[in-house]
DNA sequence: ATTGTATATCGCAAATGAACGATCTATTTG
DNA sequence: CAAATAGATCGTTCATTTGCGATATACAAT
């Protein structure tokens, strides 16, 4: 009846915050970001210990948080330390918060 | 090797954190939104002409946001008047904010 | 060179998500 | 009651995600 595909495109403000919220997704990337925040890093190790998932899973997670530019991680041999990075960090925090902050109007 | 699935679990945050994320994942549901936040309210039509998609996609994302808590339809038929929810919108933005607000500590 | 340790990657199976056209539902209008 | 309208739901297809065990990699220590 309608609207026959014209092909969607989004901004990169659309993308941005589907992209970090996709990251935010799961509940064990919470915990696993949460953790970070408050130690600042740590070795996928302590990850392990902390959290009951297989190795492998967890750095599935550790990879899409990776991706998605929240973490970083310095290869320290024959570990790696895993950080929250700050810059991505800082966008994500502004860019929620700008979505969020414009109040929507009140129901008329 | 280790952690024999002891069975994960969350806490109410990290579950209502990555639920909110979950609904905010695809650009074309920030689209919805930001767009809800300007208007106010609107009803399906009008996003089946801002957006090119079909009506059927376009109702499944409503659905996953009004499911997620984020809006909600009044019925007024034969149309549905689509609206932010304000208590989950505040909800979700404080529950974001307080997320991001503990700075992760500096690198040592 | 062998062994051990920490972590990543592979390959799989099951579950979930995205998009669509077709159909159903509920209500208003004729 | 019939037709029109707005929107939801169904069924399908295809892609992505999740979780796992097994295996690979990279370096350190012996």
């Amino acid at each position: 009846m309608q609207r026959t595909t014209t092909e969607m495109t989004y901004t990169a403000r659309e993308e941005a915050i589907a992209r970090y919220a996709k990251a935010l997704s799961h509940p064990v990337r919470i915990r696993i970001l949460s953790f970070l925040e408050k130690q600042s890093c740590c070795f996928t190790g302590k990850l392990t210990e902390e959290i009951p998932m297989a190795q492998s899973t967890i750095s599935q997670h550790l990879k899409e948080l990776k991706d998605a530019g929240l973490i970083q991680g310095d290869v320290l041999p024959p570990r790696i330390k895993y950080c929250i990075n700050q810059k991505a960090w800082e966008e994500a925090k502004s860019i929620f918060s700008a979505f969020f902050e414009q109040e929507p109007l009140v129901t008329k």
